[in-house]
DNA sequence: ACTCTTATTGTACAAATGATCAACAAGAAT
DNA sequence: ATTCTTGTTGATCATTTGTACAATAAGAGT
């Protein structure tokens, strides 16, 4: 029987880029699952399978992985809003429509985000940093629906104020997803797109319904 | 000159009620402030220039405190928006002003329970007694919303479903409150109270504005 | 004055935290 | 094969955390 010399690789290197969206998605992870308190450095890396002392070599510290990884959340929403709201053949209902989707689906069934949001505003509260990245994932959001809306207003027919109807759409759509995620029982995503299509046709008048 | 032999106490038995009332306000008030992170035990504490130890002598421990203060928060904010909502012989417009004033008047110039809540949220979806305050206290200002819109539906001739019409009031609200919270220059006081009268006016009907 | 209850103190301990860094080895380059 | 770069390790440090507890003294009752 020959000895197994064949030393197999304690680890493996990974690309750069690789390394840190893994550290960043393990970050959200445990955001998510475990809130701010279990998100600690060796927590993180354990579910990497890698060592503490890596965290130093791709962030400055955790402080920065975890504001790299709310950059990493909200680059990915408005990525994925910007595809949805920005669909240039379809209508503004059909858009709508696919913004709810995003909104109440994915984000809500998977679970994955509410605590790194919740943590993310939290620490919104006192670190300039972050705050500055809230308001502007805010604002964008905010300048992604206000045309739609307005296209959406001025094919029924109703004049409305753009920015106004953004915010109270927005407004909405938080609260419905946030009361969503902290008591799923509460009511239903179909309420909750329901409830949103209800404020809709209250602001621009009522669609083919 | 007389020896200054007159000891003065070195620190003042409270009543109990009194310092567990302390603790709970000094809580709140870091949770608020420093968030989740800068409340210690001896931050909390040194709030109310107590030793860290005597916090044992009131509260199980740390966690105990927190839910302690969570139960006090939402004892409070029913009460005022019972009072508020409850009020016999005003018009339903008059008592959703008052509930209005309530939620973005105080609660964010004070910027005294933005922190906490999301604190709160955040221990809710690990914590089963946190979860389960957070739950009640959900449904106690759904049922104190309901009536009061139905009778504002009914004034104006409207027909609504009032659990869907408070669940999207709530959610109108506690989004707008907290898009306030987390950037007090998205959006004015004024802006909140007028879009959740016009979400009201969409939905019950217009009233004499 | 004296006693007695107990609110309050202050130190100390164990555990966990984020950070540090010299040593190691994987894998490409030669 | 050998060298070289650097991604990776793992033990260690200084703090900070929540908790425990024996000692102290405030203040009411007598």
């Amino acid at each position: 029987m020959a000895t197994e010399v064949s030393t197999r690789p304690k680890f493996r290197r990974l690309k750069a880029e690789d390394r840190r969206q893994a550290l960043i998605r393990a970050t959200l992870h445990c955001l998510s699952r475990y809130g701010p308190q279990g998100t600690g450095v060796r927590e993180i890396c354990r579910h990497v399978d890698v060592s503490p002392g890596l965290l130093r070599h791709y962030f400055e510290g955790k402080d920065d992985l975890i504001l790299a990884a709310f950059k990493s959340v909200t680059a990915e929403f408005h990525a994925e809003m910007s595809t949805v709201l920005e669909g240039g053949a379809k209508s503004p209902e059909e858009r709508l429509k696919a913004c709810f989707g995003l909104y109440f689906s994915r984000q809500v069934t998977e679970e994955e985000t509410v605590g790194a949001y919740l943590a993310f505003w939290t620490m919104a509260r006192t670190d300039p940093l972050v705050h500055e990245i809230q308001r502007s994932a805010y604002k964008d959001l905010r300048a992604l629906l206000e045309p739609v809306l307005g296209a959406l207003a001025e094919g029924r027919g109703a004049t409305i104020d753009e920015r106004q109807a953004a915010i109270g759409l927005i407004a909405l759509m938080d609260g419905l997803w946030l009361e969503m995620c902290l008591d799923p029982q509460a009511f239903s995503r179909g309420r909750a797109v329901a409830l949103s299509w209800s404020w809709l046709d209250a602001v621009v008048g009522p669609g083919r319904g």
